[in-house]
DNA sequence: CCCTGTCTCGCGGTTTTCGGACATGACGGC
DNA sequence: GCCGTCATGTCCGAAAACCGCGAGACAGGG
């Protein structure tokens, strides 16, 4: 019902060992949404939510971004600390999604320690809330909180991806550290 | 909290026999909001509820649109027919709006001849809810609809200026049919 | 009788409020 | 150890409140 003008972002999408990804980059470069082919509705629902009305045009995103994600898949875990991204949300979230890009790639942390970060040390619930919020996976690496018992919990893209994605991250950080842990 | 950027207006302020009024217009010229500068506070509320956090620079507003506010005032009651105006709102709202514009300069309707012309007859309070809800005053007339047994009812300007408003513009279709009532 | 003023009640869109549901974890009781 | 409890931010749906009304009922006065 509202009446803002439609915003335009352009939409790419690009293949990946755990299936084809979904990458939205605005007119500047910046990326505003990633997330996994099978859970596009809910990627549009987010922004939609953070922005109002928004048309995805078919399109390739920056060859930096791209690149950098071919990377990260191909083994180079820190490949996207470089990638520039820009979201919506509320404050709160904003801040969460902040700090979810200083966690170190190969390392986990968990729920509390990330509220810690933040400043709120109580907001823990709160805080996985904003995590599944997040509109940028993999690149705002949310798969990098777990359970302060080491539980995955939970996972927008499935607990599968999760577990992926921290193996693959652990695993190359792992060649340099000489040793890890499969499961 | 929403982070859709701000939209930017320009906020004029004009003299007029019933004290200072503010226009707001957009970058293509359409009138956005009209009020009463002692309405200010409600305008700004209007605004912000339709898009979002809203900048108002002072500036002036293109001129035909000045001229016309300034002839209206001065006599010329069907000065405002042809000024561009772009609101937000709901679509009943907004059509709620359309139809004042319809409403002759001199004449006033019901609120229940107005839910009518709108297709909804039985929806009169709601079109008097959106009456007073109307971001435009003056310029969308909706100072022209009045009780179905002619009291006043009410005015976001106050009741004072409703009345002068409507005199004012009777005397002006009066100066042809020769007669009319001041009170 | 007729006219008028007051009161009651139903009408319908919009806004506000409220109560849940959650990707958790620390604590106190058993 | 297991279980209930509570703190915390946000979104979402449902329900209620809010009114710039108007028709109809009724009581008084001319």
């Amino acid at each position: 019902m509202k009446k803002t003008q439609p915003e335009t972002f352009t939409l790419d999408r690009l293949a990946s060992p755990v299936g084809e990804v979904l990458l939205v980059t605005d007119a500047e470069g910046a990326v505003r949404a990633f997330d996994f082919v099978d859970y596009e509705a809910r990627m549009r629902k987010l922004l939609t939510r953070h922005y109002g009305e928004v048309v995805l045009t078919p399109g390739r995103a920056p060859e930096t971004v791209r690149a950098a994600i071919g990377a990260y898949f191909g083994g180079d875990a820190t490949a996207l600390d470089t990638v520039v991204v820009k979201t919506g949300g509320t404050d709160f979230q904003r801040s969460v999604w902040a700090a979810l890009r200083t966690i170190p790639a190969g390392e986990t942390w968990s729920y509390g320690q990330l509220a810690g970060a933040i400043g709120k040390p109580s907001a823990v619930r709160a805080v996985g809330l904003a995590n599944g919020a997040n509109p940028v996976g993999v690149i705002v690496p949310c798969h990098r909180v777990v359970g302060a018992n080491g539980t995955l919990t939970g996972y927008a893209g499935g607990l599968e991806r999760k577990r992926w994605l921290l193996a693959h991250e652990k695993a190359e950080a792992g060649t340099e550290q000489g040793a890890f842990a499969l499961d």
